[in-house]
DNA sequence: CCCAGATGTTTCAGTACGCAACTATTCAGC
DNA sequence: GCTGAATAGTTGCGTACTGAAACATCTGGG
């Protein structure tokens, strides 16, 4: 059991800011795209990965997957989602314990009326805020911040 | 309505690096204060609050206005906390209306029980996975977002 | 004074999510 | 083949949150 420092002033600095920043603009983006879509963040983010998918279909597993959620919360959107006719479902002929997901005309044209006033919710509120250098730090940053979560994902600090 | 250009790639790969670091952080950050103090993020912040407040007690407005959220919030919040013996109410002379939410002696204790793994657990999943002067442009860029969502926070991007 | 509007707080209804328990299907080993 | 373990997905319950409406109290203009 060995201690771990506190933070100092430059590290408290940046991880407050960071906490708060954070926590502010997902709270915008979801409120405007809220506003543009009427849906959440992560009911759009089904959409979009479903529209990318060849077909426009995916398996729920593997939506939990990409989505890096778990199993309950993809059915419970596709639910949702499927009650307001953007997504439908099918059973899958090779595997009787699978469904499909299929992105409708209905859920392509939500997404497509959505995105526009989605990406300029982006811009105006981290990529035009930020110099292009700090957009591309802020690329690297996340990128190693991910790396390290998705690699060593079990392991938490002291345990 | 002028166009909004849409993201390019160098763009792009930050927002969608950053949206997926930034979620996965914070669920590991919940999960681990979750075990570590046995209450989420947003608990352990109205504690922090109090504990640095004079008296160790402040106003359930003053701690809806300094974390940023809703009353109702505040209300439920602290129901729990003092369900769980971490804080006690006490009416407010002054003003009929209102209400002091006081840290408890066991709500002090719960929090300088918990802070270490907390600190344990940000610099675990944060701060030392970057570097030094990585921590340093997250904090530039994280306060410069932070500027905009504070003063500009009204305006919304198109309406 | 007193009443209208502002402010502080709670209550209620509704949403999104996780966890644990459950059903149904597939797969591996014998 | 058959049985037991793994996998796919759903369901139900509990938690944290929001927004709107309700309610109490305060404040300022006549």
């Amino acid at each position: 059991m060995t201690e771990t420092p506190w933070l100092d002033d430059e590290e408290q600095r940046s991880w407050r800011a960071f906490g708060l920043a954070t926590r502010l603009l997902l709270d915008r983006l979801e409120r405007d795209l809220q506003e543009a879509a009427g849906m959440p963040p992560t009911y759009y983010e089904l959409l979009v990965l479903l529209s990318e998918a060849p077909g426009r279909t995916m398996r729920m597993s593997e939506l939990a997957h990409w989505t890096h959620s778990k199993p309950s919360r993809i059915t419970h959107a596709i639910g949702k989602l499927e009650q307001a006719g953007w997504v439908r479902r099918e059973p899958l002929a090779s595997d009787r314990r699978g469904w499909l997901a299929v992105l409708t005309d209905e859920g392509l044209a939500a997404l497509r009326a959505a995105a526009p006033r989605h990406v300029e919710s982006v811009r105006a509120h981290l990529i035009d805020v930020l110099s292009p250098e700090q957009v591309s730090q802020l690329g690297d940053i996340s990128e190693k911040l991910l790396e390290h979560l998705l690699s060593g994902s079990t392991a938490r600090p002291s345990a």
